[in-house]
DNA sequence: TCGAGGATGACGAATAGA
DNA sequence: TCTATTCGTCATCCTCGA
C-alpha cells in the first residue's frame, strides 16, 4: 500500500510537495466546494456559502441530484416536468432510472412484466387485494457504477409516475435481478405492508435455502454468486441505500431476533475483567484483513436494530461493551468490526475507574447514602441550575442524613443527570472538561474556537469513549508500523483519530466526514495542536462521498486501511422521546451510507490490488 | 428595541434485568 | 411486576450586542 512518505522524524516537511498537491487536486475535482488550509482540506456541499476553487457548475438544487449520481440531462427533464420540488423531481428521476435500466420491462408497455403479472394467479389475487394500497416506501435505484441514495425521501405514487406501487415494487425487484415470480411470491408472503428491503430479504433467504438444499437438483438451484456480493453479504445490501420512513418500525419477533446483550457487557474481553470463556468470533473469509472497519452505535437500541446492522455488515457478531470497565462512566455501546481480537492492549495511563478517583474533590462532600461509584452514560444535556437548587433545599433541611424518601428523590435526580457533590448539600452537573477527561479526550479538546458550552456537551455526549475504542484499535499498531490511512465517517470530535493517536499509530491520511462545522473545527484544531504530519481532508456530508469521489481518494492514497465511524444514534437512543424511529429515522438511516461507503471502498480496493 | 444565538426546562417510552 | 437506565427534542426564555 502506498503510504504517505512523510516521515515522523522529519520536522522540515514541505506541505506543498507534489504528493500533497496531487491529493488536493484530486479531491478538488470531485467536490462541489473546497477550501484548503495547508495540509487541511475542506470539501463542502454548501456550494453557495463560501468561495470555491472550482467553478460551481450548476445550482444547488441540481447539484443535490448530481451528487446522487443522476445525469444533468435527466435532472433537467425532471425539473421541466415537476418544477423545483425535490420530492417530485427525485421521484421522476428514480422512475427514469428504473425505466432506463430495463426498458424492456416498462410496465405500461412491457410484454414481459405485464403478462407475467396477469398470468400469475397468485399475484393477480394478491394484486387485487392490495390494489388500493398506497405505496409509501422509499425506493432506490441501483447501478453498478453510480450510487443513488435518496435517504430520507419518500417515493410516493403520485402523478409523476404512471406505475402503481405494486408494479414499481416488482419493477425494482426485477431491476435488481430477481425473477418476477419470486418477487410476486415474496410480496404475497410478506404482506402488503412489507418494504422493499424486507421483500429482498425474503427472496435472498429463499434462494439461499434452495441453493443449500442437498436434495434439489443442481440445474434448478440458484447461482450463489448472484445472491451474494463480492464480500459475502447479500446482494440487496447495495440496494439498501435509502430507507422508507415508516410511522411504526417493523416489530421483530422473538424467533427473528438473534442478538442478546451479554452480561457482563464486556464484549470479547476487557483489560480489567476475566476473559469470557466462550468467545465466538466468526468472520466471513471475504471480510478478513484490510480494509478494516469499525462501526459503533448505542447498545440499547430498539429491538431488531442490531440484527439489521449485523445483517448489513457481513453477518459479523457485534461486540457489546460498557465503558464502565474502562472509566468511571457507563457507556453501553455495540461495536461491529473485522479487527483481530488477540493481543489487545489498553491505553496508558489507565484512566480513573471510580467517581472518587476521577473527581477527587467531590469525595469530601459525598454523602454516605449516595452509593454511586460510577456515573451513568454521559449524554448531550445536563441538569439545570433550578434542579440543583431544588436538591440543595431538599437536603439542607436536615442536619443529619435526610429521610429515605428525600434520599431516594435526590439519588434519582443525581443518577438521571449525572450530578456530583461539589459542596455541602450541593450537587452540580459535570463541567465540560470533566466530561472530556471521562471520555478520554485531552483537556480543553472542545473548548474555545467559538463553540458554546451547550454545544460542547452535545458534541461530547455524541462521541466515543476513547479508552474503550483504543483498546479495540490497539491491534492495528503492529499491523501498520508505518502509519495508517483512515476514512472516518461521522467523525464528531474525532474520537477515532484521538484513539489512534494515543495508541501511537501515525495518521498518514485521514478523510474525515462530519456535518457539524464546530466539530470539524475541533478536529482540525486538535490536528494542528498535536503536530500531525499527515493529511486531513474534511467532508461535511457522507453523501458527497460518491463512488467516483472514493475512487479518486483511493487512487491518491493507495487505499484506506481503516473505515471507522458511528452513525447518528438520535433515532435509536432511549432518551429520545420524540423520534425514536429506529434505523429508519431521519438521522439514524445514515447508517446505510456507512454500509454503502464501506462496500464501495472494499470494492474499489479489491480492484486496485 | 430587536434579532440571533445560547440556555433552560418540560416532555415518556422502550428495554433489560431483578 | 417493579426498578433502573437511556450518544434526545423542542418550545420558550434569557442574554448580549448592534
Amino acid at each position: 500500500m502506498d503510504k504517505n512518505p512523510s516521515g515522523e522524524d522529519n520536522d522540515d516537511i514541505d506541505w506543498d510537495t507534489e504528493d500533497e498537491l496531487e491529493i488536493q487536486d484530486t479531491v478538488f475535482s470531485s467536490c462541489t466546494n473546497l477550501r484548503t488550509t495547508g495540509q487541511h482540506v475542506v470539501c463542502s456541499s454548501n456550494g453557495e456559502a463560501s468561495s470555491s476553487s472550482v467553478p460551481f457548475q450548476s445550482s444547488k438544487f441540481i447539484q443535490q441530484f448530481v451528487v446522487m449520481g443522476f445525469t444533468e440531462e435527466s435532472i433537467a427533464k425532471a425539473i421541466e416536468q415537476n418544477g423545483e420540488n425535490s420530492d417530485l423531481v427525485l421521484d421522476a428521476l428514480l422512475t427514469f432510472k428504473a425505466l432506463d435500466d430495463s426498458p424492456e420491462e416498462q410496465p405500461s408497455t412491457s410484454p414481459q412484466l405485464e403478462p407475467s403479472i396477469s398470468s400469475d394467479d397468485s399475484f393477480s389475487e394478491y394484486n387485487e387485494n392490495i390494489l388500493d394500497d398506497v405505496y409509501e416506501e422509499d425506493s432506490w435505484s441501483s447501478d453498478s457504477d453510480n450510487c443513488i441514495n435518496p435517504v430520507g425521501r419518500c417515493y410516493l405514487n403520485d402523478e409523476g409516475s404512471s406505475l402503481s406501487g405494486n408494479e414499481k415494487t416488482l419493477l425494482f425487484l426485477a431491476n435488481m435481478g430477481y425473477p418476477e415470480e419470486e418477487g410476486s411470491i415474496a410480496m404475497k408472503r410478506c404482506g402488503p405492508e412489507a418494504s422493499l428491503p424486507e421483500l429482498v430479504d425474503f427472496i435472498c433467504a429463499a434462494q439461499l435455502a434452495r441453493a443449500e438444499d442437498p436434495y434439489l437438483p443442481e440445474d434448478v438451484k440458484p447461482k450463489l454468486k448472484h445472491i451474494l456480493n463480492d464480500f459475502g453479504g447479500y446482494k440487496k445490501r447495495k440496494m439498501y441505500n435509502g430507507l422508507c420512513k415508516r410511522k411504526k418500525p417493523r416489530e421483530i419477533s422473538a424467533e427473528e431476533e438473534t442478538i442478546r446483550l451479554p452480561k457482563p457487557m464486556i464484549g470479547f474481553g476487557v483489560p480489567t475483567e476475566p476473559v469470557p470463556t466462550m468467545v465466538q468470533r466468526f468472520l466471513p473469509k471475504k471480510t478478513i484483513g484490510p480494509p478494516f472497519f469499525y462501526y459503533e452505535n448505542v447498545a440499547l437500541a430498539p429491538k431488531g436494530v442490531w440484527d439489521t446492522i449485523k445483517r448489513f455488515l457481513y453477518e459479523i457478531e457485534p461486540e457489546f461493551v460498557d465503558s464502565r470497565y474502562f472509566s468511571a462512566t457507563q457507556r453501553k455501546r455495540g461495536y461491529l468490526h473485522n479487527l483481530p481480537i488477540e493481543n489487545r492492549f489498553p491505553l496508558f495511563p489507565l484512566p480513573p475507574r471510580t467517581i472518587h478517583e476521577a473527581l477527587p474533590l467531590s469525595k469530601k462532600w459525598w454523602p454516605s447514602w449516595d452509593t454511586r461509584t460510577k456515573l451513568n452514560c454521559l449524554q448531550t444535556a445536563i441538569g439545570s441550575a433550578k434542579l440543583t437548587d431544588k436538591i440543595r433545599k431538599a437536603v439542607e433541611k436536615y442536619d443529619d442524613e435526610p429521610p429515605l424518601e428525600v434520599q431516594k428523590y435526590v439519588l434519582y435526580q443525581c443518577k438521571k443527570w449525572n450530578l456530583v457533590w461539589v459542596g455541602r448539600n450541593k450537587v452540580a452537573p459535570l463541567e465540560p472538561d470533566e466530561v472530556e477527561m471521562l471520555l478520554g479526550f485531552p483537556k480543553n479538546h472542545t473548548r474555545g474556537g467559538g463553540i458554546s458550552r451547550t454545544d460542547r456537551y452535545k458534541s461530547l455526549g455524541n462521541s466515543f469513549q476513547v479508552d474503550t475504542v483504543a483498546y479495540h484499535l490497539s491491534v492495528l499498531k503492529d499491523l501498520f508500523p508505518d502509519g495508517i490511512n483512515v476514512l472516518s465517517l461521522f467523525s464528531g470530535i474525532g474520537g477515532g483519530e484521538v484513539a489512534l493517536y494515543r495508541l501511537g499509530i501515525r495518521l498518514n491520511n485521514v478523510v474525515s466526514v462530519e456535518k457539524s462545522e464546530a466539530n470539524r473545527n475541533i478536529v482540525r484544531s486538535w490536528w494542528e495542536q498535536t503536530n500531525q504530519r499527515g493529511n486531513l481532508i474534511h467532508f461535511d456530508d457522507v453523501q458527497l462521498l460518491s463512488r467516483d469521489c472514493l475512487e479518486k481518494l483511493i487512487g491518491s492514497f493507495g487505499g484506506f486501511d481503516m473505515v471507522i465511524g458511528g452513525s447518528p444514534c438520535n433515532n435509536l437512543a432511549g432518551s429520545n422521546r420524540v423520534s425514536r424511529d429506529g434505523l429508519e429515522g431521519k438521522e439514524s438511516s445514515l447508517f446505510f451510507d456507512y454500509v454503502r461507503i464501506l462496500d464501495d471502498v472494499k470494492s474499489i480496493m479489491s480492484r486496485h490490488r
